[in-house]
DNA sequence: TTGATTTATTGACAAATGTCACATCAGATA
DNA sequence: TATCTGATGTGACATTTGTCAATAAATCAA
């Protein structure tokens, strides 16, 4: 369980063993169970949240039609929580809940920033990891400006072939931006 | 010119005078004039730039069709490159062009980390920058989901009012995905 | 197993958006 | 001024995608 976070880590910042023990001592484990959620919009933010163990959806729900839109599916290795509530301290906007049982490792936003502050290779794996997640973000954004359903579908698959029996379609889909009816039509034509 | 990078920077880390005049002794004035590209695909992207005055778009050309995906526009006090390109010293696969003259400080990557290792406030700004920078491409990624042509325009005159008669429609059309046709009906149905 | 629930597929039709063609307008420039 | 050029608006029609409804298949719990 460390030892993930741990390896995680020094793909950026290669830390000793005291260092490790330090940066490891302010997470806090969690687990949830299917279906249960991390948080709720409305909800205060109190953690960014490391995954351990099992997969988990981020969504928000139109207030009008009631609709929800997937923004990001995280798995092993990956963060979620609701980013911009979290650093603003504000309430969430947006829903996490689990698709399968899940491992977490969570750290409050002044532990992290403590941490940084006494360990610059903290700072520096949060400001890489940032810039990672930016550019990966907007090759998503890229996909969805340009690409038809076809298109982001064929980018998903090759992206996160992993994922795909993984995660139901249903929620692929909304993960596409498309209906669940187009992208069950996508793989037959 | 150097107090607008003073004054972005200090937003998240205030300096000394001498801690910013050693900064901004590493980067580099440019000027470009409007058409003129900044990056073109397959260039290597050796900079990083601040955009001091002017307005550029950054976008993508689709290789079967040619048409053109506008991703980013840049203004004052904001940051553009290929960002993949930047960090993993590959060729960029996207363009950069200015739709006005433009005045820019750049900074190549080898300057930016050592900035960063010599000085944790420079590294902190870096780390700060990228997660305010995630979550409004997030925020953008959201509207691109979930709202349809005319919210997502609806959404970029509340978020970005100043550039609506600064830049052309087509350009707009193209960063909101839609076609120049479609915006054009939107504000008058 | 059995029944209940979720997930996936498919057809028919509606709505949104794209494409093409052409007209108009504004600003730049010789 | 006359003439470009690029930007914008609009009509007609094609294409893509969404919506609704019905059914089938898969999964889960008792």
């Amino acid at each position: 369980m460390s030892k993930m976070l741990r390896d995680h880590i020094e793909a950026v910042s290669p830390l000793t063993d005291e260092e490790f023990d330090y940066v490891f001592s302010y997470f806090k484990a969690k687990k949830l169970k299917k279906h249960a959620y991390l948080i709720q919009a409305g909800d205060t933010v109190q953690y960014e949240y490391f995954v351990v163990k099992g997969c988990l959806r981020a969504f928000n729900i139109d207030e009008k039609t009631g609709k929800e839109f997937i923004y990001q599916f995280g798995v092993e290795d990956w963060w979620m929580t609701d980013r911009e509530a979290f650093f603003k301290g504000e309430r969430a906007t947006i829903n996490i809940s689990c698709l399968e049982d899940c491992q977490l490792l969570g750290i409050t936003l002044a532990d992290r920033d403590k941490l940084g502050k006494e360990l610059w290779k903290y700072e520096h794996f949060l400001q890489v990891k940032a810039n990672l997640g930016y550019t990966s973000l907007l090759k998503r954004l890229q996909i969805m400006i340009s690409g038809n359903a076809r298109e982001r579908y064929e980018q998903f698959v090759r992206q996160y072939p992993h994922l795909l029996n993984r995660i139901p379609k249903t929620y692929i889909a909304s993960y596409l931006g498309v209906s669940r009816e187009t992208l069950s039509r996508l793989y037959h034509i």
